[in-house]
DNA sequence: GTTTTTCATGACACCGTGTCATTTATGACT
DNA sequence: AGTCATAAATGACACGGTGTCATGAAAAAC
């Protein structure tokens, strides 16, 4: 978390010093951002950098934690407007989130290098690896009667499987540069066989 | 790749520089390791290990290539002694890797910070996220009789999607440091979701 | 208007990387 | 066994980035 200063500070060099990280964010990933860039591009010295964040983790998760916010709240509504269809909804948010151009490169570069810390702050937008207050909170949107479970605890490992494959969807429409329409038929191909299942039950042949 | 100069020397002084690697990315991840380190371990001078190596990434990428190597076999053998199962398969081969006491650290470090270049090159040993030679010839060991699937094409997304879950629990595992049987347990569950399909299909209820 | 707390500033110490000029070893050819 | 050419070894050093800290300015409190 960002220090008390930065919080004081007036809205409009708060505003400065967020565009000036985000657009080195957007030109590196978190290693190689320099906070000399950021310093040179928000016209404030290096010790006042020092004032406001810890360090250049600080002030990208600061960032990322934004961001995730607004995918929150854009997810959340998804449920809502779909009724609370996951795979409704992931579809409709994959297709939101790819098509972002504001943070593009800044996405980019966060889904090329997720590590497990960039990851568990981005998951708080969607769903969660752990069992906490989030969890929870969207199960009960959820709705469970689509779902191929026999009890509230699979919900839970539900949810982690459509994670993994949309975060590697995600890397992937990154990696490759992929159009959107393409990410997305990829996508639906995915969430697809997810829905059905990969195995055939050979009591039912084809 | 190391430069010619790393493979001619002599087999013992290759196998101290490795191990001295190996130690030092056992130690911390990539992005912390210090070359520093590596050198002093090995009791080299500095100059030699650019000698050696282009930078600290690639001296990484060789270790990781080697230990993917013997994956890629493990993986083979485990196929075929499973008939083509890759459900079997997977669930033999992930025991393996989060059973291997040699390379825990490593495995560890890299696994929490698996970028896209990271996971590239680990996707190797049992899949690819591209339709390379890997994927063709690791796809005719594979018995597609079992698999919910219409045609070869779909065989890829089948790979991608297992290989999104697995790379997701083994991550879980280290992250969490579960205990084995607690990670195998949490992997047979989602591997059983993703076999009988998370969608309930409403033409037969239950 | 004095004291106290908060904020701003940039020089600097520290550390790690990658380079390069110099030295040393190897070994082929005569 | 000497000359030459190629390959390898070495460590001092330049460069660049990080985080700190002592000092000064500003704001707020009283």
């Amino acid at each position: 978390m960002p220090k008390i200063t930065f919080f004081n500070l007036p809205e409009d060099k708060k505003e400065t010093l967020i565009q000036a990280a985000k657009k080195e964010f957007s030109r590196v990933p978190l290693y190689d951002a320099s906070i000399t860039n950021i310093i040179k591009e928000a016209g404030i010295p290096r010790g006042s950098f020092y004032q406001y964040f810890e360090d250049k983790e600080d002030a990208f998760f600061f960032l990322l934690n934004e961001l995730t916010k607004e995918h929150k709240y854009i997810f959340i509504h998804l449920l809502s407007s779909n009724n609370g269809d996951i795979f409704e909804t992931m579809i409709d948010f994959f297709r939101v989130i790819i098509s972002e151009e504001e943070n593009f490169n800044f996405l980019k570069n966060t889904f090329l290098n997720m590590t497990h810390r960039i990851e568990s702050t981005f998951s708080r937008s969607f769903s969660s690896n752990e069992r906490n207050e989030n969890f929870e909170k969207f199960s009960s949107f959820i709705d469970k009667n689509v779902l191929n479970i026999s009890d509230e605890n699979e919900l839970f490992y539900v949810f982690q499987i459509i994670a993994a494959v949309t975060f590697r969807s995600f890397v992937d429409k990154f990696a490759r540069d992929l159009p959107i329409e393409e990410a997305m038929n990829t996508y639906l191909i995915e969430m697809n066989l997810l829905k059905k299942g990969l195995y055939r039950d050979s009591l039912e042949p084809k």
